[in-house]
DNA sequence: TTGAAAGCGCTAACAG
DNA sequence: CTGTTAGCGCTTTCAA
């Protein structure tokens, strides 16, 4: 019964894969109760059960995930979407999406838009032929831009690290106005008066809701907001230094910087130590993300920490009850910011 | 003609994809025109290719892709396996690919084995079951042992940043012998004679050629190897503060660390600081990798650099190779590593 | 409990 | 140039 060679070959040389057919065959059953017993064991007799099991095993059978994907409408990939995973931010969220993702039977599909907001729709396009079941979202310029393309499609979605004011679609945030104004008091506890803030992109509410968080912190400790003291970066280590140095070239005084992430703040701790400003003595530093590089820079890196892996994990499970549950409102999730004192602004 | 509403929706309110079969009674044509339309422009009349676009249009027509790839056998998915994406090295490594991939009109899965060789035969079977037409993977252990499991597979594979003694598979690789050989040469010429090396974990074949290349440069200027100058590390920040501390614990005396990568020797560095010990002025450092945090520690990490995202980049064509020539054999790739001298060990 | 058969959405012979 | 049709490999009614 059992034939001898059990891989058939084409001309090519290349092995053809074996379907469900030739398990049926092989074990003397139909197709239906090989797929039976493959996707509902329990309504296979036991003894059919077992001649299904040993034909798959001796033939090395592997079910083919897209005929059983079209007729069964999943596909058990999430699509995942990020501006880029050279960011030192990301590659921890993607983690926690990739782990997650794997912990449930789903897998990803990896973009980077590398900022460009018309990739989005590429990518978007692209999920939609490949019929993931679910899309988690970190857009890469405002959010408003990008919001008529996710709502065209019908696939759950979650917007990841990204606010949004109205509650279309569920997200998963960090509460970045409580960040900022949690390293803003930090500061200004210490007796910093002309706190420098480098603030990122004004397309990204993230930037934005950081900027008020620092405006929030003076305000209500009756300290003058500055304009002059907000700077502006892109959020690259560069730029932080080109920051930096232009106020300086400005002869605009400061006692402490905030930047609106690590890498900016870290390129211009930089800038700081070229020009001889003793850090903390001198000025005080804090940043924003907690990257693993704020760490192990010196001086050590005080930060506002976003549970970044958390997020990632957070995200998974939200579109999963998105795409289990038909309803269609799931709530969103707001991570706490976390201060994390390091060397470069100690606690006190 | 066309129908006013252009969803049909099914109770649970989700819209139902438009499918080919609509597309076609729209356009008043067959379903293969539609298909033919879309994928062999040309032998299609100018007139039924206008109606056919319109209809797409108006219904907003996407193809199924799991239909397509069902059919075709072929699914524009690359299959993208590596240790960890949150270890430095990699990130760039997998822009790389994605960008890559993405020019040719292919996309990836990404699977992270957190270093478990098991999780390795998960993905793989995974990638079966998705027909991913081609594999790329960077091993978390001893290759020898993901071999038999590669080889089993009839999916066009090629094997990332990890070097293989026979060709079976073709291999992107950095010669890295040859990288460490360059590394040390450097420090014997800046007359240091007792060089710490701090090796990786002794599974990975990379570990072993960088070895080699240091032994080899020592042997050939006539310096002796001192097996006690000879450590390892797990390629962490954690395992290279560790490895140093032992050393000086043991009053092991060395002029100049050579570290098998940069995370690691970045974490000796932290531990001669500690230990007041200047550098270069005293001991000059050189790491492996050059990741972005190399070129922004302080002292900056004079270190061998390893083109990773051309390394993406070159996998990715590799495999586009294998899955379109149907040919057996594709040569490997063999990158040359660079040495970029920085503050932690100047050039001469 | 098991099998026959329909059909998921698409491609590509083949026939006209 | 265009349409008819037979599957790709699987899941899932529906009957037996």
């Amino acid at each position: 019964m059992p034939r001898s060679n059990i891989k058939t070959f084409r001309k090519g040389g290349l092995p053809i894969k074996v379907t469900i057919k030739e398990v049926a065959k092989h074990a003397g059953v139909s197709i239906s109760t090989v797929s039976l017993a493959i996707n509902k064991k329990e309504r296979v007799s036991e003894e059919l059960r077992q001649r299904v099991v040993k034909a798959i095993d001796e033939l090395n059978y592997r079910p083919n995930g897209l005929a059983r994907s079209l007729k069964s409408k999943k596909s058990k990939v999430i699509g995942l979407i990020i501006p880029d995973i050279v960011n030192p931010f990301f590659p921890l969220m993607v983690r926690g999406v990739g782990d997650t993702a794997k912990r449930f039977g789903y897998n990803i599909i990896l973009c980077n838009t590398d900022g460009e907001v018309k990739e989005e729709a590429t990518f978007l396009r692209l999920f939609e032929e490949k019929c993931v079941d679910g899309i988690i979202f970190t857009c890469a310029g405002r959010i408003k831009k990008s919001l008529s393309l996710l709502n065209e499609l019908s696939i759950p979605k979650v917007i990841l690290d990204r606010r949004l004011d109205d509650l279309s679609i569920p997200t998963v945030t960090v509460d970045n106005t409580k960040g900022a104004y949690m390293a803003t008091c930090h500061l200004i506890g210490k007796g910093k008066q002309r706190i420098l803030f480098i603030s990122g992109p004004d397309q990204l509410q993230s930037s934005l809701d950081r900027l008020n968080g620092y405006q929030q912190a003076l305000t209500e400790n009756r300290l003058a907001v500055h304009p002059e003291l907000i700077t502006y970066g892109d959020f690259s280590f560069e730029g932080g230094q080109k920051a930096l140095k232009d106020v300086i070239a400005n002869k605009i005084s400061f006692d402490a910087v905030f930047g609106a992430n690590d890498m900016m703040t870290l390129g211009a701790m930089m800038v700081l130590s070229e020009f001889g400003l003793d850090i903390p003595g001198g000025i005080e530093v804090v940043g924003y993300d907690d990257i693993l590089l704020a760490s192990l820079f010196k001086p050590a890196l005080t930060t506002v920490r976003q549970p970044a892996y958390e997020m990632g994990c957070e995200a998974v499970k939200m579109i999963l009850r998105a795409i289990h549950s038909k309803k269609t409102w799931i709530p969103s999730k707001v991570f706490e910011p976390q201060l994390i004192t390091r060397e470069s602004s100690p606690g006190n």
